[in-house]
RNA sequence: GCGCCCGUAGCUCAGCCGGACAGAGCAGCUGCCUUCUAAGCAGCCGGUCGGGGGUUCGAAUCCCUCCGGGCGCGCCA
């Protein structure tokens, strides 16, 4: 972080690689900080300076409060000699003591300006590497393989996606996990089926295309025929023994699998690929060794037939010691040993720092417990983080959980074409940009449903459960995708009408108007949104920053001309804060996966 | 029964590592298109932040408790 200098000038010999630390509260941050060591000695280096926004300046900083309260004295002095010691002359006007020791700060309009100036030369818009990069593991999607995805998935895909990109922004390096279903008894009867129906049948290529109507039809067998459902668990026993032929068949299995994987995650504009898959059956040889560790640690007893950890402080109905069984009383293994592999290998051979699981609320005992029962081995060392960033539930307008009308889970490829299909409608309706042809208008409306999809799993905390409602979703106004992809191809259509290029704007900022220093200023934050997702794993704080810069801009629309402004100089400026505008929020959209069209 | 999560405007949700005013969108009501896409903008209306205690100079935010809801709780994943 030493060679980055707040001004956005440039370094040194380092010129050309320009680095930039717009966010004004990281700037103040430090100025603050600079100000308490100077007054009150570098044992309270560690206070926070408590940069907040403010109803009556463009930020606070609340320090004053509890400093007061560690050295004794009145918050108003010590905001008083914070302020006579402070440096923000360049940046900000003179700062003022108000309320009972808030000391509030108007930024100067030449240095946001410069600021703003800085980032549309600065690549990374103003996103700060991380100091410390990390090698963080990525769980999400982690759907069954051979049935669809439901709904739920689809949240950890979108989300777990997001994550990702928001981590190697700041440039960590990101291992994206998709932990998919694919081994354990429902095996043996997809096998059955399969050989049934005949390799090369029509049915069979139903799992590259409808996977659930496979899935189904073998449930069907497996509940109906006493004799296919003896044959399916036959089937599991040869699968987990290694049997040859059953593994060619599983292998066959898994590919046409996976082609509805790659299709879905296409379709989704989602960045996973076959070789982040490392499903259940990955970690199939590892379970032993798990297992032995366990026993030889003396943390797995039997209990009831079954091989059990205790981890201390979990109990069950009935205040019994609850168990996470790692071996079955017959002998075979559950996801609970596979989870531990996992565990293990992730560690040990991915050399993580960080562990994410982008995974349903309603794993949060399993988790815990698993994580429990490594730290207790030892698998995972201090310092060493896994988290469960828990997926909230999915829920219908009626409050209960997403179902068709006949009471199934709503399946993801008839839920993402009615997207499509709605946002085409409105978009027709609405008569889009003229200049489309029909094709172009094809994929505008697939960019805006599945945008909107997208953005509305992304945009509410990840963690609470949400309804989802298509006409909250598909809608141009508010907190929305189709809002956010409107503002960009308002600015794209201002380009485009001046016959120029938004890459080739001269960075010559100025705001002078309330609406373009507000957008200014909010753009400055870019970065700071980014590294917050980052850490906190919440993309949803993403949208709502970008959700302001679009306001923002629609505001700025509306009462700065662009094309018209007079003089020279203005426009110039106003088209320099229209390319920064752009770039942040295609940048952003960017890294939610929310595809952004060239026009609507 | 135990554990975890949640309860903020009529609706859907932010804010919750305590800090001056509780925000947004929708719905309702007013205005605004010879002007860069009105898919928009400006404004009004609307809240005992589930109830009650506590900690604090200060609580939507932390603690306790009660009420209401969701999820989970031994060999499915």
């Amino acid at each position: 972080m030493r060679a980055w200098v707040e001004t956005g000038q440039a370094v040194g010999r380092g010129a050309d690689r320009l680095k930039t630390m717009a966010d004004p509260q990281q700037v103040l941050r430090d100025r603050v900080r600079g100000a308490i060591v100077a007054s009150f000695g570098s044992g309270l280096a560690d206070a926070d300076p408590l940069i907040r926004s403010s109803a009556f300046a463009d930020f606070q900083a609340n320090a004053a409060l509890p400093l007061a309260k560690r050295l004794g004295r009145a918050p108003r002095d010590i905001a008083a000699e914070l302020i006579a010691a402070l440096d923000v002359a360049d940046i900000s006007s003179e700062p003022s003591v108000s309320g009972p020791g808030f000391i509030n700060f108007t930024l100067r309009d030449d240095w946001i300006a410069g600021q703003a100036a800085g980032l549309l030369r600065d690549d990374r818009l103003g996103i700060v590497p991380a100091e410390h990069p990390q090698t963080v593991v990525a769980e999400y999607s982690s759907p069954n393989i051979a049935k669809e995805m439901h709904v739920g998935h689809l949240r950890s895909t979108i989300v777990g996606d997001a994550i990702a990109r928001a981590l190697e922004a700041v440039g960590h390096h990101v291992v994206r996990d998709n932990h998919v279903g694919d081994w354990g008894t429902q095996f043996g009867m997809l096998i059955e089926h399969l050989l049934d129906v005949g390799e090369n049948s029509a049915e069979a290529a139903l799992l590259r295309t409808d996977p659930n109507a496979f899935y189904q039809a073998a449930r069907r067998a497996f509940d109906s025929e006493p004799a296919f459902a003896a044959r399916s668990r036959e089937r599991v026993v040869k699968l987990q023994g290694g049997d040859p032929a059953t593994l060619r068949l599983w292998t066959q299995l898994m590919g046409m699998s996976r082609e509805y994987l790659r299709r879905t995650y296409a379709t989704l504009r989602v960045t996973l690929t076959d070789d982040d898959v490392r499903g259940e059956s990955f970690y199939n040889d590892m379970l032993p060794g798990v297992v032995a560790d366990l026993e030889a640690k003396g943390l797995a007893v039997i209990s009831d037939g079954a091989l059990c950890v205790f981890p201390p402080g979990f109990t069950g109905r009935d205040g019994r010691p609850l168990p996470v069984i790692v071996r079955k009383s017959d002998r075979g293994y559950n996801y609970s040993s596979t989870d531990l592999a996992t565990v293990r290998y992730r560690v040990d051979k991915l050399n993580c720092d960080r562990a994410i699981y982008v995974v349903g609320s309603d794993q949060a005992l399993h988790l815990a417990m698993i994580f429990a029962v490594s730290r207790e081995a030892g698998w995972i060392p201090p310092g060493i983080v896994f988290e469960h960033d828990q997926i909230g539930m999915v829920l219908g307008t009626d409050g209960t959980r997403l179902r068709t009308r006949e009471g199934e889970a709503v399946p993801l490829s008839s839920l993402l074409s009615e997207g499509i299909e709605r946002a085409r409608g409105i978009l027709d309706e609405l008569g889009a940009s003229s200049e489309a042809d029909p094709g172009e208008l094809d994929a505008i409306a697939e960019d805006v449903g599945i945008g909107a999809i997208k953005y509305a799993d992304l945009s509410t905390a990840r963690d609470s459960a949400y309804v989802f409602d298509w006409d909250r979703m598909i809608t141009f106004r508010g907190n929305t995708g189709p809002y956010l992809q409107y503002a960009t191809a308002r600015i794209r259509s201002i380009f485009r009408k001046a016959g120029l290029d938004e890459r080739g704007v001269s960075p010559a900022t100025a705001v002078t108007a309330a609406a373009e220093r507000a957008l200014a200023l909010k753009l400055l934050a870019f970065g700071a949104a980014v590294s917050q997702v980052a850490e906190t794993a919440e993309p949803h704080r993403l949208c709502g920053y970008l959700f302001d810069v679009a306001s923002l801009f629609t505001t700025f629309y509306e009462e700065c001309p662009v094309l018209r402004a007079e003089p020279a100089s203005l426009r110039e400026a106003r088209l320099a804060l229209c390319a920064l505008t752009l770039r942040v929020l295609t940048a952003g959209l960017g890294l939610l996966g929310v595809p952004v069209p060239e026009r609507m």
